[in-house]
DNA sequence: GCGTCAGTTGGACGTCCATCAAACTGTCCT
DNA sequence: AGGACAGTTTGATGGACGTCCAACTGACGC
């Protein structure tokens, strides 16, 4: 059993975290890296549907940023999340990111569903305010 | 007074804010706005050392990810953070973020103190369970 | 109106990133 | 030993980002 080289505790840094975390996929993975205990880069890679080597590299971004902990059992490698690791550092910082990914799911379905509803309550918000001729570069 | 184009609440996307957090600039432009209530462009460029199209730029990044709220009187910009906003549609996280901020701070400068104290306590670890000839390669 | 001031926009430049494909390393099984 | 398997590494590519400079847009104030 071996161990890959981790940030130590007090090396992790927030803008780190944060950018490892703004990627989708990386969050996906750090989704179900909680749910799950730990998981195979395969077994993440498969069900994200991308490729082998993008898996890893994702991984070695969450790694090197203090995310998550890679141990080497035989040929497998087994993410976990540094959950204490990372309470102890950021005290429930990784609590509000989880919650906030599930919450930007049931957000993201639910204002799907309000805009297809009636659609007053978000989207015209945005373009009502317009006072500019800002050609919504973002969206 | 006008107001530029901001993301609704429900359409700001968890990624998104991450993204936005995860530059070390923006960040400090957060904290900055956390700690006062509102600040002009300058105010934060000036005090950043960023050119003034940059602290723009960072700007319009926070305002698009829906972090920040830009209000405009007469020629001057005030930017506020969304903490309301930010509370409902992803709660505590703000909070977590701003407590991590701090306490990234007072850890770098606990680590640094450290590293030029006896240096064994944090770094040490990040080369000691080093196992294959991985250069180092982010830092 | 004209200069000034605050902030934005566009271009330029270098860097980093996400992705894939292919080759490679290391481990296990037979 | 040889093959199969899990992951990594190395380009390569296209896109996004951070930064600066310069030019521009609006809003004062005289």
């Amino acid at each position: 059993m071996r161990l890959l080289p981790h940030p130590a505790t007090e090396s992790i840094q927030l803008t780190e975290v944060l950018r490892a975390l703004s990627d989708p996929v990386r969050m996906e993975i750090v989704v179900r890296l909680a749910a799950r205990k730990e998981q195979t880069c395969s077994g993440v890679g498969e069900e994200l549907g991308v490729h082998k080597s993008t898996a890893s590299h994702h991984y070695r971004t969450l790694r090197e940023a203090g995310v998550v902990m890679t141990r080497q059992v035989g040929r497998l490698k087994f993410m976990r999340l540094r959950r204490d690791d990372l309470d102890a550092r950021f005290p429930g910082l990784l609590d509000a990111v989880l919650a906030a990914a599930h919450a930007d799911d049931t957000g993201q379905a639910a204002a799907h569903a309000d805009d297809a509803g009636q659609g007053d309550g978000a989207g015209v918000l945005a373009q009502g305010i317009l006072t500019q001729g800002v050609p919504a570069h973002g969206e």
